[in-house]
RNA sequence: GCCCGGGUAGCUCAGUUGGUAGAGCAGCGGAUUGAAAAUCCGCGUGUCGGUGGUUCGAAUCCGCCCCCGGGCA
């Protein structure tokens, strides 16, 4: 059985291209890993790979999902597993690449067995958040799951309100599912590669990529967007760059302010990349080259090894 | 050349009658298991332009020098 190959790494870092050389030499196909580049309607200010990369390998999951759906993990690593599994019956290799850690964490650690959430659940939690603050959020987590709520900061909203809907939906303690995590890929299955960038080179290239989006037309992608009217607290509107754009075509910022914001939301971003990578994956390979051949040598050398 | 104004954190600046310095922005470190491009926690990172002097003590006062603005020649 083919090992997959997993590739993580900052935004900007090159992963698109690296995964393109990395099919090719392997006859693989490409898996997206990337909680963004899954939405349709945002390929340019997700920066997902283009008609040329889709003419030369096979992508899979890059603009497949309507940024009305709120996704998730579980939802993307359910997926994932049969796509692994479809590649691996044609005799591929999968190549995963993205920049969202989690993802990778839920198939080489695996994800906790928690079941769906019903909407009923999810509306109680919003009902009592709203009626008696953080402050009783916290408290009704606490008595649900002390173990876990004990883990989470006071103010970390979204974390208390997730232990609360699990003990709500399911009368049981998410730290009981959690418990019970198992890795989806066995160690022998994959092989992880994370791009970790010199820090100034890499914040350079964010900057200069926004203006190349900008030029592009990420603009006009994000206008047809706004358009849609959609819930600004869905995941897909808060891909980077999206909610500075959208305020711009407000009125509310100048393109240049707004082009600063989303700069600066990405060089933030690619430092919790980093910070994820660093603590996470301190196993993975390292490719440290942001010029596309220098890394592609780096790759080479790995994969041989 | 002379006269003003200014050199303090990466940037813009504050700094009260002398008591080895603090804001905003930027940045840095960390957490992370179904929103993760999310969410949250922590941290001033400094030859106060240089050098001599006054003083128990100088970013603050004095001398000289350097640099940057503006003005006069």
């Amino acid at each position: 059985m083919t090992r997959c190959l997993l590739i993580a790494g900052p935004t900007a870092a090159g992963k698109t291209a690296l995964a393109l050389a990395a099919a090719e030499a392997l006859d693989g196909e490409i898996i997206n890993a990337d909680s963004m580049q899954i939405y349709a309607g945002l390929p340019l200010i997700t920066a997902q790979p283009g008609e040329d990369d889709f003419a030369r390998v096979p992508h899979h999951f890059f603009g497949t999902v309507d940024p009305s759906e709120r996704w998730s993990v579980g939802h993307w690593a359910e997926a994932a597993l049969g796509l692994i599994a479809d590649i691996r019956a044609r005799g591929h290799t999968p190549v995963l690449v993205g920049g969202t850690g989690l993802y990778f964490l839920a198939l080489t650690k695996g994800l906790a067995p928690v079941p769906e959430i019903d909407p009923q659940s999810r509306q109680r939690v919003a009902a009592l958040l709203a009626a008696s603050g953080p402050d009783g959020l916290r408290e009704v987590a606490e008595r649900l799951d002390p173990v876990a709520a004990a883990r989470v900061k006071p103010a970390d909203l979204q974390r208390l309100s997730r232990i609360v809907e699990v003990g709500y939906a399911t009368g049981e303690a998410l730290t009981t599912f959690q418990a019970e995590t198992r890795p989806l890929l066995g160690e022998a299955e994959w092989h992880g590669i994370a791009i970790e960038p010199d820090r100034q080179a890499l914040y350079d290239r964010i900057n200069q990529r926004f203006e190349l989006m900008l030029e592009a037309g990420a603009l006009d992608e994000v206008r047809v967007f706004a358009g849609r009217g959609l819930d600004p607290l869905l995941p897909a509107s808060k891909a980077l760059g999206v909610p500075p754009l959208m305020a711009h075509l407000r009125g509310e910022l100048s393109l240049d302010d707004a082009t600063s914001l989303a700069q600066r939301d990405s060089r933030r971003y690619a430092k919790r990349q980093l910070t994820w990578l660093r603590n996470q994956n301190p196993d993975w390979s390292r490719i440290h080259a942001l010029d596309a051949n220098v890394a592609r040598h780096e790759l080479a050398a790995i994969l041989e090894g």
